[in-house]
DNA sequence: TCTGGGGTCCTTTTGCCC
DNA sequence: TCTGGGGCAAAAGGACCC
């Protein structure tokens, strides 16, 4: 194994770094997407390679190191990574894998501490202070973990060995790639004040911009300077809770996997448009997309949110709390389109739409509310015959009426992204067990 | 350069009730 | 009857993260 151990700081005279202490880990993929799909192709080893939607307004997902020394970042747009690295290979996501490779690395870290909590499908804080006495000192645990990934995903991880989560996390991005860092607590704030301060957690751009406009650089600038000017400057929430990190104050514990406070879908269109039906139509996919993942979570929602970008990338929200909590979809349609027709808009070039539903509730024991035109077969069975239809057929083989007339034209100007993937892959259906007149009349 | 899609959290504003 | 203020929840916007 090549994969770089210890990488600092280490105990004064020998290799062993000295991880007393030090029980919170946090490992992070190196390059997930991209080593992921690396897996399926393996010819494209040591090239580079762009994980990145085909559209013409998609951005760089992830990509592989040797794409990165042309100055791709993620998020950066597809059209610029291009021009910076044209001999880069492009691939289109496979999320699907993605997920099944994430579940393997959530249980092998579950082999370790059942105190693991995931930030998204390739990291995670790990409390190993109650495995100590089974599997040795932190930082063979971390070893442990690195080796088994690698073996069993043929995947490389970074690890951050430290006190808190924070420098942990702060830890493991230092040690990219493949490499482990160890920050014992004697030696955490020399570690930290050395750092500029957009390498704290929750510094941005902007907050970046404003702690430069007082002067402030560096992590030690903030540990230095009066709370109260922080407060002022950043609110009272993040003024605090920067001059705490920069002291290495960091109370947060490791927590397992909590449920998700909102559930949402967004879609960016190829090309602006200013039509409300087809407006109407993309609001009606994203509600029905929503509503079937809420259904899906086993939760119900009170409030419906919409989010408008326009053409000039400013966005505005809108949200409405109903009564009672609901995950039927033509509600939840129902709610999206009148918040989006309470904006009288008059033909605004509009960029993307989205749905979100919040105030998440466990649907068992949620009061369900008959609705207003409930037939007598409601929404809710319909809903109930839709779910049913896509576990057995796919998602999207059961789709509102409106929607299957709009495949069968080819569209309405969405990003590919929509376009492809499961969704339409088996050809459009009638809507089974639908009311009529679900779409947007 | 021209900006995705999934989220969380914080701050400020607004409206309602007492 | 009108006004003001405190408390609270909801709405809206924005920054941030992966």
């Amino acid at each position: 194994m090549s994969r770089r151990q210890f990488a600092a700081p280490t105990r004064s005279g020998d290799d062993i770094p000295d991880d007393t202490g030090c029980t919170i880990l946090h490992v992070d993929m190196d390059a997930f997407y991209a080593s992921a799909s690396l897996i399926e192709r393996p010819d494209l080893h040591g090239r580079p390679v762009i994980i990145g939607g085909g559209g013409n307004r998609s951005v760089v997902l992830s990509a592989t190191y040797e794409a990165r020394r042309f100055g791709v970042t993620s998020a950066m747009p597809m059209a610029r990574a291009r021009r910076l690295c044209p001999q880069a290979v492009v691939l289109e996501p496979d999320f699907p894998r993605y997920s099944q490779i994430s579940d393997a690395i959530m249980a092998t870290f579950h082999s370790v501490t059942d105190i693991v909590e995931p930030l998204s499908l390739d990291e995670a804080f790990l409390d190993v202070g109650g495995a100590l006495r089974r599997l040795g000192p932190p930082t063979g645990i971390a070893q442990h973990l690195r080796d088994t990934i690698a073996d069993e995903q043929s995947i490389t991880c970074s690890v951050g060995v430290a006190p808190t989560k924070f420098v942990a996390k702060l830890a493991s991005s230092l040690a990219k790639p493949d490499g482990m860092i160890v920050v014992p607590q004697a030696e955490m704030l020399g570690f930290l004040h050395q750092l500029p301060v957009g390498a704290l957690w929750g510094v941005g751009d902007r907050t970046e911009e404003a702690l430069v406009r007082l002067g402030l650089r560096t992590v030690a600038d903030i540990a230095h300077t009066p709370v109260e000017t922080l407060r002022r400057a950043l609110g009272q929430a993040s003024g605090s809770h920067l001059h705490d990190l920069a002291w290495g104050r960091d109370e947060r514990t490791v927590v397992r996997q909590q449920r998700e406070k909102s559930i949402g879908a967004d879609e960016t269109f190829a090309h602006d448009i200013d039509d409300p039906v087809a407006i109407h139509r993309e609001l009606l996919r994203l509600s029905d997309r929503t509503a079937a993942r809420v259904r899906a979570a086993g939760m119900m929602g009170r409030t419906v949110s919409i989010k408008v970008r326009f053409a000039d990338f400013t966005t505005i929200t809108r949200a409405r709390t109903l009564r009672d909590p609901t995950d039927v979809s033509q509600e939840i349609y129902a709610t999206a389109r009148s918040l989006f027709d309470a904006l009288g808009l008059q033909r605004a070039r509009i960029r993307l739409v989205g749905v979100r539903m919040e105030g998440l509730v466990e649907s068992e024991g949620a009061p369900i509310q008959g609705l207003l035109d409930e037939p007598d077969h409601g929404w809710r069975e319909a809903d109930r015959a839709v779910d049913q239809a896509s576990a057995r057929f796919g998602a999207g083989a059961v789709r509102p009426a409106s929607l299957v007339h709009e495949v069968r034209n080819g569209g309405a100007g969405r990003n590919q992204r929509a376009e492809r993937g499961p969704q339409g892959s088996r050809g459009p259906g009638p809507r089974a067990g639908r009311p009529p007149a679900s779409g947007p009349a």
